[in-house]
RNA sequence: GGGAGCAUAGCUCAGUUGGUUUAGAGCAUCUGCCUUACAAGCAGAGGGUCCGCGGUUCGAGCCCGUGUGCUCCCA
């Protein structure tokens, strides 16, 4: 068989997806096993692949391809999200472009294009993940709007509502003009933005002596004024409090109030109060019972609708329908031209703006439906403590101080969005407006029979749907229907999860939510670890942005250098907790591993047939290997127990690059055409498989292609069952490292003395362990191309040397020997030296040290000291027969 | 404005209750090799005031204080 010159990942990895979904190696359902169970984070319907998913999918197919290889029962559950901020927004534009405006339309007609919507381009990103290797079990994949989903979602609600914990209230909320929607404060962004701050004067009403000055960046809100606010301890405000003064435009009478909320320090020191479109005017509004003006209306334009009272001037008329910033213009202008806009600023100010359609939020107050958080918590306060007191663990774990700070000063969650795709909150009002909570129309009808002694009401349903987490933060249970089918086999079995793996992002959105809901409906946590990634950034450390151009196309990626290469590349750059700087040569790094694989492979394949029973053993390749091959699988082990999986990878592409190509197969390696013994044949094809073995999870298609290739197989190493591993023996590791040092150190001198590769050496080893280097003289020799290698008992005359340990080396060649170059080489080694053994010195003869360091402390630094000065003496030795 | 985190080689990061040779790795750099698995490779090397200052300690990259710079979260 003719294997290609470097590893082709495109003509196999579609061969291996299908033969493991052929096999079924990616299905579970319950059994004895221990579970280890994943759901992975639902992406938007309608998203597709980018880097972050890239990442957090490779974490979790590592995390369950070795727990799947490990005897346990791994269970990965695919699933999309409804995403109905992000999924409306995109119907309506598709909607638009075809002419069709969203509000022509009835909400069964617009839920009809946008279910069609979701069948045409939901979930390529599932299909997408495919092409990464992921090992998701197909058959569980869900989404946050399937029928039974969607029923567990209203059979939430509607018990929350009954327990008391959810209400419906007016309230000033987070107003989103273009999505026309409430927002929860988590989906709220505050940008720095320049503005301008904007001086404007209020005449006083009865003493036209007075008057106050405001610095406001919000002129257009001018009309909605109800009061002006000083801090009372201002000197310079003593005379004006009390009085009245004149709203400029709307000519209307307001007091001047005093408040200790006011800093005095910022702006003039004098605020305006706007309840109806500012928290903090509003919370003073309330506080001091002043009414409560609205000027602007859904889309952010002005209306008159509250300026009745005011009998607005044909002025303030003019100004109807106008957007909110044409409108600060507008307004700013027309104060500044009765002379009442007294200067202004250029200001940089904290604007808060939607998480999705990145319109500035405004204040409004509005009816909406909210989950009371402090009842929540009083009744499930493990949500906060079982973070703090790790039987959740976070990773990295100060994550926890974040969850901990928002818990303790957490809000009552605006749960009722003004959209139609979602789950249509299952409140029937009547004509009045007095309303009943039922699952449906049947039983909220014999609800409302029973509350309002009317037993044949028109009841109308909420127009509105619930938050996307109000869906999403039951996911861990209801992808085993643990909601709408309570108690069932599967939910028993595989919830609690295993391991949830995370952006932190979404600490608050998302995971404190599955917590809280986990210990309200389940009584335990949804799973045991949390790992969050960090984000995804470009070389230079920009967020990746649709604007900044700088995001790559991950298919094209995995077209180019393959899944597996994609994978490596972006592990090996993800440090456990940190954000991740992506640059595509980490990807060149993976494929040319790749290569690297491919290429021993096809090293050990030209042995195959040159086996031979009487050709020369090399125990000690074997045994080192063994010994190293177990040292470093219980590394990894150790590695992936921590969440260390970036290291681990780098362990294990040590461990092939170095070790084993490096190292390992140079020393067991036939001459030109030689035979190789059967039995290191056969313990090459062993240990070279436990490398495949090891690597898989990170490496699925090269790791499997290449098991294949190896021996004639019966199974796949996709499912291959990892074996208990024994501990290595600290000698033989000891002894590789000595084998290896003096390989080095004769390759250095033969560099710097300019001794040519083909060149053969004569080479006289002085040392007190000869039986160690008894052990290693045949491949030493081999790996130096040394000749004629023998031990002495004394120094050799006119030889290159060099020092090892308390061992010397002395090296003959052919050309005469550079003895300049040695000196400075020598000197510089026993310059370092000299000072190690000063520093060793220093620590030894404090009296302090030896009398409080421990014992064990002490005897290392005695070794240190007499290591140290044997070795200074064997360099000067060699330096005297220099000189 | 409130809170959290970070600062170690040119870059990205390790560095485990303070002592394991006056700090390690990968990438990049330099030198030498077209050695019959691999030049997308092989062999070797150089490179660091562990952000500044002060403190605790026999001993600090690690602990404490302080300053500076950066990042993130919240309002």
């Amino acid at each position: 068989m003719e294997l290609s010159k470097n590893f082709e990942p495109q003509s196999i990895e579609n061969k291996w997806y299908h033969h493991w979904l052929e096999k079924q190696y990616f299905s579970s359902l319950p059994d004895d096993r221990e579970p280890y169970t994943i759901v992975m984070p639902p992406p938007n319907v309608t998203g597709v692949l980018h880097m972050g998913h890239c990442l957090n999918n490779t974490i979790q197919d590592i995390l369950i391809r070795r727990a799947r290889m490990s005897g346990k029962n791994a269970c990965w559950v695919p699933g999309t999200d409804h995403a109905s901020i992000a999924t409306e927004a995109k119907v309506v534009g598709m909607l638009r472009e075809k002419g069709i405006a969203k509000s022509s339309l009835t909400r069964e007609e617009f839920l009809k294009y946008a279910w069609e919507w979701k069948e045409k381009y939901g979930g390529i990103i599932l299909q997408q993940l495919k092409k990464l290797g992921c090992s998701l079990d197909w058959n569980r994949t869900s989404f946050t709007m399937d029928k039974d989903y969607y029923a567990s979602v209203i059979k939430v609600f509607v018990d929350l509502y009954e327990k008391g914990l959810i209400y419906r209230g007016k309230r000033m909320v987070n107003w989103d003009p273009v999505g026309l929607t409430a927002l929860s404060d988590e989906e709220v962004i505050f940008k720095e933005i320049d503005s301008k701050l904007y001086y404007v004067n209020y005449k006083s009403a009865d003493d036209s002596s007075l008057s106050i000055t405001v610095a406001t960046t919000r002129p257009e809100t001018i009309l909605g004024d109800v009061a002006i606010c000083v801090n009372p301890s201002d000197e310079r405000y003593k005379n004006i409090i009390g009085k009245e003064v004149i709203v400029p435009i709307i000519n209307r009478r307001i007091p001047v109030i005093s408040d200790d909320y006011v800093d005095a320090t910022f702006g003039t020191g004098a605020l305006k109060i706007t309840p109806a479109h500012d928290k903090n005017d509003h919370l003073i509004g309330t506080k001091y019972k002043l009414k409560i003006i609205d000027t602007l209306d859904e889309k952010g334009s002005f209306t008159d609708i509250d300026l009745k009272d005011d009998q607005p001037s044909s002025q303030v008329l003019s100004y109807v329908g106008m957007d909110r910033f044409a409108l600060r213009k507008k307004i700013a202008e027309d104060i500044s031209t009765i002379g009442q806009l007294e200067k202004t600023e250029s200001y940089k100010g904290q604007v808060g703006t939607s998480e999705r359609t990145g319109a500035v939020i405004e204040s409004r107050l509005s009816l909406q439906w909210f989950l009371n958080m402090e009842g929540f918590m009083k009744k499930n306060p493990d949500t906060l403590h079982s973070v703090m007191n790790d039987t959740i663990q976070f990773h990295p774990s100060k994550t926890k101080n974040t969850y901990s700070h928002w818990l303790e000063n957490i809000k009552d969650w605006c749960i009722s969005r003004q959209l139609w795709w979602g789950q249509q909150i299952p409140a029937w009002y009547d004509k009045e407006g007095n309303f009943v909570v039922a699952e449906n129309e049947e039983k909220a009808k014999v609800a409302y029979a029973q509350k309002y002694s009317d037993s044949n009401p028109t009841l109308q349903q909420d127009e509105d749907c619930l938050d996307t987490w109000f869906s999403s933060w039951l996911w861990p249970i209801e992808v085993f229907k643990g909601i709408s089918h309570p108690g069932n086999k599967e939910i028993d079995y595989y919830y609690p999860t295993t391991t949830l793996v995370t952006g932190q992002d979404i600490i608050f959105f998302w995971v404190a939510r599955m917590i809280m809901a986990g210990y309200e409906y389940k009584g335990s946590v949804p799973f045991k670890d949390v790992y969050f990634t960090g984000m995804v950034r470009d070389k230079l450390g920009r967020k990746m942005s649709k604007q900044l151009g700088n995001s790559p196309d991950l298919l094209a990626l995995i077209d180019q250098y393959g899944a597996d290469a994609t994978r490596f590349g972006i592990m090996i750059a993800s440090p456990a907790g940190n954000d991740i700087l992506f640059d595509e040569s980490s990807l060149e790094q993976g494929r040319n591993f790749n290569n690297k694989i491919w290429n021993a492979l096809k090293l050990v394949k030209m042995w195959e047939g040159r086996q031979d029973e009487t050709a020369i053993e090399n125990q000690f390749a074997l045994d080192w290997f063994e010994n190293r091959l177990r040292e470093v699988s219980i590394e990894v082990d150790n590695l992936m127990q921590q969440f260390r999986i970036s290291e681990a990878l780098k362990t294990i592409y040590s461990l092939i690059w170095d070790d084993f190509c490096s190292w390992y197969l140079e020393w067991v390696k036939p001459g030109f055409e030689q035979p190789i013994s059967k039995s290191v044949y056969e313990k090459t094809i062993h240990y070279f498989t436990e490398l495949l073995q090891l690597l898989h999870p990170f490496m699925p298609f090269i790791t499997e292609e290449v098991y294949h290739l190896l021996s004639e197989r019966t199974d796949d190493i996709c499912n291959r069952q990892q074996q208990p591993v024994a501990p290595a023996e600290e000698e033989m590791l000891r002894n590789g490292q000595l084998l290896k040092n003096v390989i080095t150190g004769i390759r250095d001198i033969r560099n710097k003395q300019q001794i040519k590769p083909k060149e053969t050496i004569e080479l006289f080893i002085q040392t007190e362990e000869k039986a160690i280097y008894k052990k290693i003289e045949t491949i030493l020799a081999k790996q130096t191309n040394t000749e004629k290698l023998s031990y002495t008992e004394e120094n050799v005359a006119s030889a290159i040397t060099s020092v090892i340990g308390k061992d010397k080396l002395y090296i003959i060649a052919k050309q005469p020997v550079n003895s300049d170059n040695q000196i400075a080489e020598l000197q510089k080694e026993l310059d370092y030296f000299k000072g190690f053994l000063l520093s060793v010195d220093k620590k030894l003869s404090n009296e302090k040290f030896v009398q409080n360091a421990k014992p064990e402390i002490i005897a290392l630094e005695r070794k240190k000291k007499s290591d140290a000065e044997a070795k200074i003496k064997a360099i000067e030795e060699s330096l005297s027969l220099l000189k």
